[in-house]
DNA sequence: GCCGTTTTCGGCCCGACTGTTTTCAGTCG
């Protein structure tokens, strides 16, 4: 049977294995785009379709039907689909990896199995080294060459890049290009705009007078590995970290046309495509045109081509057709928090535990970047590999944390990342956490717990009063480590229940919570912390990829624990904590 | 296979680049 926490990804997974088998089969593409569709609507779902599926409304995901909503009850029945065994039946197993070589498609790759017995990526490099390719039609030495180095790329990682490396690479280029190239405007698009948590490749666009110069320029950078194609007014490069960069020069009259389209989503735009067609309109890159006498309308600006389809700007965040363009139309868009709402950070670490800098120079860093306040909380006594704080270290830590406060302007509060044992109890007495400002329950060992025990493990936790805030709360690490198996609804639930916050933490390799799990707490009106778990003082610029997290999962800063002021904040730490009694 | 401010049938987003072609199909985004 399957693990609930992993139903949504398995559907999705399962929908889009469907959408590529239909397509080789040759199907309607529309047919292969309704399959698509639905793997991505149901890969963005907050909520689990086990849930969905009990109340009888898997039809209102967008779009599921009556025949995928079957498909979805068939699979949470039986945890098969039978449509799904017959497709794979009709294709050698390992065959769909051909797909995902760049440069071979559905087409092609039927076609060498038919005509070559090519059922594998190896098989395909045999046939393509051996010159056997050269003799199917419509295949020469350059398509033979491009599906090689398509081979190469698909061998050399297959992963998706995290943000915050994609980030920094695209900056680096953009200044670059802004200082070796005559670029008016240069502006980073794609998903990477959206802030997804990981990215396929890099997509920019430029204004320039000249683009082919502009062109020349990105080609040449020394940081281009080799050019994939370019011509006059794009060109497309493989970046020596291991993605892919895709540069558009667009003209200035057009760039918010171009904007808005490059910055997808696909589904997004889709939706937008669609109303402009109500409309008799028709977006392109190049701007939104009256269809029938072919004017343009917009293009200059987002905002502009928001207009002409009658839609606030919606903003690139919430562009995943995750129910914005129906909050566009019904005018409740949310307002999104940003960072210089947040008054300070709720978890980063010292030297006392794994961290690497004195008290004193975290407390100063965070003054700089002008925080109202700052926790100090290291590990607790159980973590020994982070070094952990005895009972008496910690005690040692809050008394030094308050001799230190006349020195400082900034509010030093005094926390700790106590760990939550395998029986949901805390590392530390209630006695001695009653004395920290501000506690934070994190799970650090025994992630193989079954669902069950883990989950009764967090929300025990929960119910401690002495804890506020639940930390990385499934221990996920992007690309190395799956989260622990855990009822998140339930969790989400009894933190709401017990007045407790749970947290959105801005490490890059962990961004756990994850936008959509983040949006599924926040509307059931659980507090969301957005917090750096600073280890180094460079850490505590991760939190714009936190804040770029909370703004996919809808929050706004009144949703945000860490936007209300000090007093504000440790008056909440209270409220949920009895008195110690005498 | 989905979906509905013209619709329960007949639509379904649009364009660039490449390689192989004498006019276009495949792939990608």
């Amino acid at each position: 049977m399957y693990h609930g926490a992993v139903t949504n990804f398995d559907v999705a997974r399962l929908f889009g294995e469907m959408a590529r088998l239909l397509e080789v089969r040759g199907e309607s593409g529309f047919r292969v785009r309704a399959y698509q569709r639905a793997a991505q609507s149901i890969e963005a779902l907050a909520e689990e379709l086990t849930a969905v599926a009990a109340r009888g409304e898997l039809q209102k995901i967008p779009g599921v039907g009556k025949d995928l909503a079957a498909r979805i009850t068939e699979f949470l029945e039986t945890g098969a689909i039978a449509q799904l065994e017959a497709l794979r039946r009709e294709v050698p197993p390992g065959f769909l990896a051909l797909l995902e070589v760049r440069g071979l498609g559905p087409k092609t790759a039927k076609l060498l199995l038919d005509r070559l017995a090519v059922d594998s990526v190896d098989r395909l490099e045999a046939v393509c080294k051996s010159g056997e390719i050269l003799a199917v039609a419509g295949i020469r030495e350059k398509t033979r060459d491009n599906i090689l180095k398509g081979i190469a790329i698909w061998r050399a990682g297959r992963a998706r890049m995290p943000l915050a490396q994609a980030r920094a690479i695209a900056r680096e280029v953009v200044a670059a290009l802004t200082a070796q190239a005559r670029v008016e405007r240069i502006e980073i698009a794609g998903s990477l705009r959206r802030a997804r948590e990981t990215v396929k490749d890099i997509d920019l666009l430029a204004t320039a007078t000249d683009p082919a110069r502009v062109i020349e320029a990105f080609v040449s950078l020394p940081s281009v590995l080799d050019v994939v194609g370019a011509g006059g007014t794009k060109a497309a490069v493989h970046h020596r970290e291991g993605i892919q960069i895709d540069l558009r020069v667009v003209d200035p009259d057009a760039v918010g046309a171009a904007l808005q389209y490059f910055t997808g989503s696909k589904d997004h735009n889709v939706r937008l495509r669609e109303m402009a067609s109500r409309r008799q309109l028709k977006i392109s890159e190049y701007g939104v045109f009256d269809e029938t006498t072919g004017t343009r309308i917009a293009g200059a600006t987002e905002p502009d081509v928001y207009a002409a389809v009658g839609l606030p700007w919606i903003p690139p965040e919430l562009r995943e057709n995750g129910g914005e363009i129906e909050a566009a139309l019904a005018g409740t868009l949310p307002a999104l928090v940003t960072a210089d709402r947040i008054r300070g950070d709720l978890h980063a670490h010292t030297d006392w535990s794994d961290g690497h800098h004195p008290i004193e120079t975290l407390i100063e860093a965070a003054e700089a970047r002008g925080y109202e306040y700052i926790i100090v909380s290291d590990h607790s006594q159980s973590a020994t590999v982070a070094r952990g704080l005895s009972v008496d270290r910690l005690r040692e830590q809050i008394r030094t944390l308050r001799a230190l406060q006349p020195r400082f302007k900034i509010r030093i509060l005094a926390g700790s990342e106590c760990d939550v044992l395998a029986d949901g109890a805390l590392d530390f007495p209630s006695e001695v956490l009653r004395e920290l400002d501000i506690v934070l329950a994190a799970v650090h060992s025994r992630f193989t717990q079954g669902r069950a025990e883990m989950t009764a493990r967090i929300v025990r936790a929960l119910e401690n009063p002495c804890v506020q805030i639940l930390v990385h709360p499934t221990g996920r690490l992007i690309g190395s480590r799956e989260p622990y198996d855990v009822d998140l609804e339930a969790v989400f639930v009894a933190a709401r229940a017990h007045g407790k916050a749970v947290e959105i933490n801005c490490s890059p390799d962990r961004l756990d919570l994850k936008d959509s799990h983040a949006r599924r707490a926040a509307e059931l009106g659980v507090p969301i912390a957005i917090s750096t778990d600073a280890h180094y003082l460079a850490n505590l610029d991760n939190l714009e990829l936190g804040v770029a997290t909370a703004r996919r999962a809808w929050i706004g800063p009144a949703q945000v624990l860490n936007t209300r002021p000090v007093d504000e904040l440790l008056a909440w730490a209270r409220a949920g904590r009895p008195a110690y009694p005498s």
